[in-house]
DNA sequence: TATTTATTGGAACATCGTTCCAGACATGTC
DNA sequence: GACATGTCTGGAACGATGTTCCAATAAATA
C-alpha cells in the first residue's frame, strides 16, 4: 500500500520511529505539555515541516507513541499458570507501562479506539475464554476489566500531569495525597463521612496494590458467570 | 474568606453561575471543541477579560461545570432497597449524565480529583459500607468502582469527541461500530482471535446495558468479600 | 457631588498545530 | 557525466487559542 519498504537515502534520515522514540523522551522527560512540534524539530535538529511528511498531526504522533509503549508489554506473558494469573500479569504490565509513562494514560483514556488498547482488548480476551466464561457474557466481561484498566490510567495520566518536572515522584506524590487527605479531613462529616475516613488512609496506600485488589475484585465476580 | 455574598449590582450582571450555565450550553450543543473563550464571550455579549474576573482559567471554568452536572444527580436515590440496588442507581445516574453531557467523561476522567468525582466517591463509599465491606478493603472496593466508572467515562467522552454537531446520535453510533467492526473483522485471525469475534456483536451492543453488567459484575465480586 | 471600588469590553501577546513552498538531495535515463 | 524526476527537508507564515493588560464605565460610599 501507501507504506513501501525504503532504504535510508539519505545518512540519518528522519523516520516515523526515529521522531516517535524522539517524541516519547521528551513525552518522558519534561511531560505532555512540553511535546510541542517545534520542540519535536529542535531535538531532531530539523523543522516541524519535514516532520508532518512522516506523521499526519499531533494524534497520529501520540497513538504511534503509545503503541510503540503497549506493543513492548508482554501479551502472552506466564504460558503455564492459571489465566487468572495471566490476567493478572496483564493487567500489571498496562500498570508498569503507565507507571514509567504516564502520559500514554491520558492518550489510551482518550482514545480508546486506537490500535494499543486492542492489544490489550485481546489479550485480556483470550484469557476470559480460557477462564469458561460463556460466551455471551465473554464481551461484557472483558469490557469490564478493560474500563477499569482505562479508569486507571486516566487517574494515573491525571496525576502525572500535576507533577512539576525532574523532580522525586515517590515524594511528591506522598506531598499531594496528603495534602488532599488534609483537605478531605476538613469536609462536613455529616456529608463526607466515607471520604474523611478515606482520607485517613489516603497517604500510604499503596496504588499497585490498590489496582491489583480491583482485578481481583472482577475476578472474584467472573466466578458467579460460570 | 473570598467569596463574598453580593447582591447584584448591575442588571443582567454576569456572574460565575450564568458564565458556567452558558459554558455548558455550548459543550452540550456544539461540543467540547467549540467552547472558548471567545464563543464564550460572544454568547454572552462581553469579553474574555469580563469573564477572568470570575473564573480562574479554563481549566476552572471546566470544573464548574462538571460540577453543576454531577451534583444535579441524585447521590441517595431510593432510600428503601437494597444497598447494591442504589450502587446501580447511583452507577446509571452518572451513566446517564455522561449520555446527556458526553463532555462530563473527558473532564472527570482527565481531572479525577475534583469535587464532582469527590461526590460520586462518597456515595458509593456509604453503600459499600452498608453492604458490610470490612473496614480495610473498603477503600479498595470503591477505588475499583470508581476507576470502572471513570474508565467508561473516558470512553463515553471519546466516542462524543469523534461526533459531528447536530447528528442523529443512536444512527451515528451505530453507523461508527460497524466500521469499527468492519475493520476488527479484517485483522488477522491467529493474532486477534477474539476481538474477531467481539467484532461479530460490536454493532448491536447496548453501552448501557453493558455498563450495568460490569457494576453486576463487581457487586458479586463483593460478596467474596464479605 | 466627589471619590473610590467593582466590573466590563476588547486590544494585545505568546504559543500552538498546521500549511505552504522553495530548495536540497538521491536516483533513473540518455 | 549531465539532466530530469520525484522524495525529502527546513523554516517562514497563517489562523486560532488561552491569557494578560488596561482604559473606560457603573455602582457604592463619603
Amino acid at each position: 500500500m501507501t507504506t513501501k519498504i525504503r532504504t535510508e537515502r539519505r545518512a540519518g534520515a528522519l523516520s516515523k520511529t526515529r521522531i516517535v522514540e524522539a517524541a516519547i523522551e521528551i513525552l518522558d522527560n519534561e511531560g505532555e505539555d512540553a511535546l510541542t512540534f517545534r520542540a519535536l524539530a529542535a531535538r531532531l535538529a530539523t523543522g516541524s515541516g519535514a516532520i508532518y511528511w512522516h506523521i499526519a498531526d499531533k494524534n497520529d504522533l501520540l497513538a504511534a507513541a503509545t503503541d510503540h509503549v503497549i506493543a513492548r508489554i508482554a501479551m502472552d506473558a506466564a504460558k503455564g499458570s492459571t489465566p487468572q494469573d495471566v490476567i493478572r500479569a496483564l493487567a500489571l504490565g498496562v500498570f508498569d507501562a503507565l507507571h514509567a509513562h504516564p502520559w500514554v494514560g491520558g492518550q489510551i483514556s482518550r482514545n480508546p479506539w486506537q490500535y494499543a488498547v486492542l492489544r490489550i482488548l485481546e489479550g485480556v480476551g483470550r484469557q476470559v475464554q480460557a477462564l469458561g466464561v460463556p460466551e455471551h457474557a465473554q464481551f461484557n466481561t472483558v469490557s469490564a476489566i478493560l474500563s477499569f484498566i482505562l479508569g486507571l490510567a486516566g487517574q494515573y495520566a491525571a496525576g502525572a500531569r500535576l507533577l512539576p518536572r525532574h523532580t522525586d515522584r515517590a515524594a511528591f506524590r506522598k506531598a499531594f495525597l496528603g495534602t488532599v487527605a488534609a483537605k478531605w479531613a476538613q469536609l462536613d462529616p455529616a456529608e463526607h463521612s466515607f471520604v474523611r475516613q478515606v482520607a485517613k488512609v489516603l497517604p500510604e496506600h499503596d496504588d499497585r496494590e490498590q489496582f491489583l485488589a480491583g482485578i481481583d475484585l472482577i475476578l472474584a465476580g467472573l466466578e458467579s458467570l460460570r
